[in-house]
DNA sequence: CTGAAAGCGCTAACAG
DNA sequence: CTGTTAGCGCTTTCAG
């Protein structure tokens, strides 16, 4: 049972193996291989033959060095814990590749330090441009964004103001949305439980949005109760519980950071033999599967994130293609209302 | 407001550049920033600071192409619909940035064609290394794998025979170990609902243990229901919803192909009035955070995702090292006795 | 401890 | 339509 080598003991198959089989030049081959166009269809045919005969793989490195388009594009997200970015990635993978492009990931923990490091490693593979998810980027990190002459898309959030190219939702509009849903609905009692927002700029955007929204029909929140750690179902779940224990549920609408949260809230109402909403108003964000597949499907806001992933690797394409696309794509948001405020 | 131009007016600086500027030779800056220790310690510094000074963000392309290692790893995965393989790649993520090197990334969708055409794709970028969750994979990508001469980490299922590395559960033992759990607890009808398991090799191969597990005290499925479609809560909800229109609840036991689709089918039970597991016994798989949170806990079996990757990681970077880890290497699992059955 | 020479595998630029 | 020349930016020898 002997392994391969790390080391493999036989070279790869190169392009000027696959010329000399072929009878022709280095760069005929190499042509051939890419354009097809310029090259005589008899030749084209005996090149690809040959390639096929000694099967053989382009080094894109080498190709990339010499000054051929990189085809890989640096994704940074926050975090991977969330379906969030997973249902983000999964939108932009498919695109890209369907491009020939491939993704290479780095994922930042929400850290502005990590981000930073992330990004100039990501950088030294000279990709053809980056999508990121910022975290609470530092100054350095937008200074090496803008000047790696690269197309940057950042992703998620469109009211900041891009450093090259936004594709998402206005997140502030989206709060003051859920905010008018509710206020709309008759509630004036208000709380919001949110995971740890400090590092996390989208999540603070969308409180701001509903305070603001609240604000309208002055109306403000009781209380706002942010939690250690990454958004989960459980940490809803805890965290309604020990927001009622200090708090009269009676027509309190209560708005979560995320539906994960929501979702762990609903279960401690079911457990705890609370009406929703006629005792509490749950009210989420992003609109996952989960929340409405619960029995009372989550009243929420959905964020369309595989779509947000497909519309930043096309508009990526285009940049890569020398079109210029607009510099903020609003791919908008939907209420759903639900059933649980 | 002009854009950074998709190519960079300025080229990059250059290894050559940091060299000239610290008064020393090319090698020994790249020495330098490498090893540090083959190297002066007034010259060390000298080159660091000349990097520092001029922001040299070095080539790892030109690198690898050179001889240096590749540090990049390319990772196939089936999907990323589900949270499963968004743990296992955190897990990935975070141990392969840990020692530098960086995932490249490629999304099946269970399909063997699709899943050739990627690995022939992501080897163009010479990378250092390969993990693996395989679709049911062609001959041809076993051959193109085995021949790469790169390590192989196939993850997930230990059961068939590696390339090269496995590392992950035996999932026939899995589905074993719940077969025996349901039977043990007394239950002796059981209903078997999965997503379309046609492409997924352990799926398939849980459901391989769960027959036998059941075949141990002789009983066997009333029913095998699979639908069309990725695993979801929604279609756990219809699923269930769909085998109890022709089949009388009374002590059946619903076994899973994964835990969101068991959340789904307790929402069912929930809507419909229920009780879980009086009326019918819900068992799902993998110990997803949704299924622990619920009101009543899932029956499930946790696969320790993220350790998978982590593992995987790790025993792709000693197979870099020269080290010689075990082919196979099980992270094992944990019956979740829960309380739906 | 430092350097000179050579070349990784490929493609752009210019010729024919 | 095809080939020649040059070089991408770095690292591996092999010498001092």
């Amino acid at each position: 049972m002997s392994r391969p080598p790390p080391d493999p003991a036989e070279p790869r198959v190169t392009l000027a193996q696959v010329a000399r089989a072929a009878g022709v030049s280095e760069i005929t081959a190499s042509r051939a291989l890419r354009d097809a166009a310029n090259v005589a269809p008899r030749t084209l045919e005996q090149v690809r033959a040959a390639a096929r005969a000694l099967d053989y793989v382009p080094n894109r490195m080498a190709g990339a060095l010499a000054g051929g388009a990189s085809r890989q594009v640096a994704v940074v997200l926050p975090s991977l814990s969330n379906s969030v970015f997973a249902d983000v990635l999964r939108g932009l993978e498919t695109r890209l590749d369907h491009a020939g492009h491939h993704p290479i990931l780095g994922v930042s923990n929400y850290d502005p330090e990590q981000e930073e490091r992330l990004i100039r490693d990501l950088l030294s593979w000279r990709p053809a441009g980056i999508v990121i998810a910022p975290a609470a980027s530092t100054e350095g990190t937008r200074r090496m964004l803008a000047q790696s002459g690269l197309p940057v898309v950042e992703i998620m959030d469109i009211d900041p103001p891009p450093i090259d190219t936004a594709v998402g939702l206005s997140q502030r509009a989206a709060g003051r949305a859920m905010a008018a849903h509710l206020t709309g609905r008759g509630y004036r009692r208000f709380a919001y439980l949110g995971h740890d927002i400090a590092a996390d700029p989208r999540a603070l955007a969308r409180l701001e949005g509903l305070r603001a929204g609240l604000a309208d029909v002055r109306a403000r929140f009781e209380e706002v109760l942010t939690l250690p750690g990454p958004s989960s179902v459980p940490l809803g779940r805890e965290g309604l519980a020990a927001l009622l224990a200090r708090r009269a549920p009676g027509g309190l609408a209560v708005c979560f950071s995320n539906d994960d949260m929501a979702v762990g809230a609903m279960f401690h109402c079911m457990a705890a033999g609370l009406a929703v909403p006629g005792d509490v108003a749950l009210a989420g964000f992003n609109g996952l599967a989960i929340g409405q597949a619960l029995p009372q499907p989550l009243t929420s806001i959905a964020s369309m994130r595989d779509r947000i992933g497909a519309v930043a690797a096309d508009t990526l394409l285009a940049r890569l293609r020398g079109e210029e696309p607009a510099r903020s794509i609003d791919v908008g948001f939907a209420l759903i209302p639900g059933a649980t405020a």
